[in-house]
DNA sequence: TGGTCTACTGTCAAACTTGACAGTATCGGG
DNA sequence: CCCGATACTGTCAAGTTTGACAGTAGACCA
């Protein structure tokens, strides 16, 4: 391996995984955005509950101008690259189809500078997800420009997924929540759609004992019914 | 980046993304643990559903012996690397202390030539999960070693989680399940714990409706009932 | 030995879900 | 203009869950 990329890759995970904050890890983010050869960078993240309204956040270096018509117009539920993001992992390259069907949200990007891009996307084993993405307005992207960096996207993708996950779960501290053995089997036979009673038998016990263990879960998890539980536990793999 | 890197990748990548079959995938799989160095390699594959008893699979190429032992006493359920890959996508390297709580398993493993290895795993949009181990009999991995094929490791595993996931796909053909707005709309806030009044109270309409909604949601999704449909839903990311 | 934890069991009423019945209103395409 | 898809509404009975009561038994640790 070239010494050039080592160091590239060195000094980047270095800093991406240690930034004391999200300013700092920004910063991080754009300066290998620049050495990947784009003038600007977005990061986003969503947090896999609550289901309706999810947590999000997202830093990015945009003029403040496209980001607050952004915000204003609600373009996050709209843009065809985050939508992308959501369903798959691979990367995504901008293009005119993409953005068919919303020529007006296309135009308005391209007039802020944002003209040529590239997405990826990243879970991890919580079912976050991360989305990173590179954009300019200079030069559309070729496939062997692709290919030469697509190696070093994908790792930034994952390394900068890290390090903001990092950072976000030392500021909002996520308690453990320690399910007994019991607990778990009891809640995965319920996702599957059994009843209370079906379970009891499946499990050799009663109906009695299936409720008071998901009534257990339910406080563990802070749920306020069984689906919330089984819901709240699937999603934070605790199955 | 340098000529023979770049080379290594997009052999890989072509390999990897278009094998015809399992055997092919697992050959180049193979081929590229070699490159790394490592003689074993072994690829599982965990799909999000059913909750109890989940699909899983495996590709690996240990001794016919180890394998053989390795099923038969469950080890899977037991292997803390397998444990690690469920909770974490950071890499991770065989340690004593990993095996603290399973000598028999570990000693085991190192009479079977598997004295030293590197597992890490991947997620994607669909939850499903792809953890990739590498192992050799030879030296240690060094911090160097490591550093200096982090970046490949974690390419690989993606690349290989997109090429099994696609080989997966075309064997098991899963149709697509397409919810409407409003059947997804009613889904999340009941995965959020709302009862159907309370849905119905939300989004202004009646209770009623709100169960119309929720009973073709079960059709669509073959769930027997509430709980089951709503977790069907989340896991396939519908919501 | 006593305390705490996990697993387990029981009953009851109120609240909620499921499934089957039977319909109306709106919108867009053929 | 009719058809199909989507959204919407109603009632009723049977089955399920939730929450609150009260208690036993075994394992582990101080």
């Amino acid at each position: 391996m070239d010494i050039e990329l080592f160091d590239w890759q060195q000094t980047q995970l270095q800093a991406l995984l240690n930034a004391p904050n999200e300013a700092e890890f920004f910063k991080v983010l754009e300066r290998a955005a620049n050495e990947l050869g784009f003038d600007y960078c977005a990061y986003g993240m969503r947090m896999p509950l609550p289901l309706s309204n999810p947590k999000l956040f997202m830093l990015n270096n945009y003029s403040s101008e496209w980001q607050a018509r952004y915000a204003e117009r609600n373009y996050l539920t709209l843009d065809p690259t985050v939508a992308h993001g959501m369903r798959s992992i691979l990367p995504l390259l901008w293009s005119e189809e993409l953005f068919d069907n919303c020529r007006p949200f296309w135009d308005e990007a391209h007039a802020h500078g944002l003209q040529v891009g590239w997405a990826q996307s990243a879970y991890d084993a919580k079912g976050v997800v991360g989305l990173l993405t590179l954009a300019r307005s200079g030069e559309p992207i070729t496939e062997s420009e692709m290919r030469a960096k697509s190696m070093r996207m994908s790792w930034l993708v994952q390394v900068a997924h890290q390090g903001m996950t990092r950072l976000h779960a030392s500021r909002n501290p996520v308690e453990e929540v320690p399910l007994t053995a019991r607990e778990i089997e009891v809640l995965r036979w319920t996702a599957d759609g059994k009843t209370s009673s079906e379970v009891g038998q499946i499990m050799n016990i009663s109906e009695r004992t299936v409720n008071f263990h998901i009534n257990n879960s339910l406080e563990k998890l802070s749920a306020v019914n069984k689906t919330a539980c089984v819901i709240k536990a699937a999603m934070l793999r605790l199955l």
